[in-house]
DNA sequence: GCGACAG
DNA sequence: ATCTTGTCGC
């Protein structure tokens, strides 16, 4: 998986904040059916220090079995700065993604989609690099209002900045702590909703983020552990 | 100026 | 994100 459109990753946040309102003029919302999904992809990235290990797990739909694991490693400069976070994972997950050896359908990512103060979390900006569908699954809130789901698996809410609804809080787990997930690219937020959750087991975190996650950790520690 | 603030 | 074991509760 290659991007198509390319571009330095360390700026200041002045140059990124320039960038972030340039890419987000490319963003498309469209459904994305469930019929349509064969393979789904899970990215997350861990960190030591200012070294950046990514992991992209590749799983096929709709029993969420891994057929593939794609890992990098690279030194990052950028800081993290809320609204930037893209700035400092992004180039190590892309590093990862070209690993991969099947084109995922989509592609979910621990972050917001988005649900961010310029519209270009995370999963928005990786979306347009990659020219992929993506979502946005965030732990917890970066803007927006909103009241609090029911408390049963599957009850949501709308996450509103201002009077726009930019993602939905939803519960991935009975009387779990919510999930915030926004769309990217070329996503709605009622496919971004319906695959999120088409791809939760039994915890409360998708499993391929969830997969991507645990992989990530294992990852960076034996990395570390063999340098010593 | 003060508080908020993905990972 | 990361430092970190056991423990209470569904």
């Amino acid at each position: 998986m290659t991007p198509v459109v390319t571009h330095e990753w360390s700026l200041s946040t002045t140059a990124a904040k320039a960038l972030q309102n340039e890419l987000v003029k490319k963003l498309v919302f469209t459904d994305l059916p469930l019929e349509s999904i064969q393979w789904v992809a899970g990215a997350d990235v861990a960190f030591h220090h200012d070294e950046a290990f990514a992991a992209v797990i590749l799983l096929h739909f709709p029993e969420l079995e891994c057929v593939q694991e794609c890992y990098a490693r690279v030194r990052v400069r950028f800081p993290y700065v809320p609204g930037f976070l893209s700035f400092r994972e992004g180039e190590v997950l892309l590093k990862a993604f070209a690993q991969l050896e099947h084109t995922p359908d989509v592609i979910l990512f621990d972050g917001h989609g988005i649900a961010h103060p310029r519209r270009l979390g995370l999963a928005a900006h990786l979306g347009v690099l990659l020219d992929s569908p993506t979502i946005g699954c965030a732990k917890s809130r970066l803007v927006g209002s909103y009241i609090l789901p029911a408390l049963e698996k599957g009850a949501t809410s709308n996450l509103m900045d201002q009077n726009e609804v930019i993602g939905k809080v939803v519960r991935t787990r009975t009387n779990v702590r919510p999930l915030f997930i926004s769309p990217g690219h070329r996503m709605s937020l009622t496919s971004a909703v319906k695959i999120s959750l088409a791809c939760t087991s039994r915890y409360r975190l998708p499993e391929p983020t969830r997969q991507a996650d645990r992989r990530v950790a294992e990852y960076k520690r034996i990395a570390l552990a063999q340098q010593e």
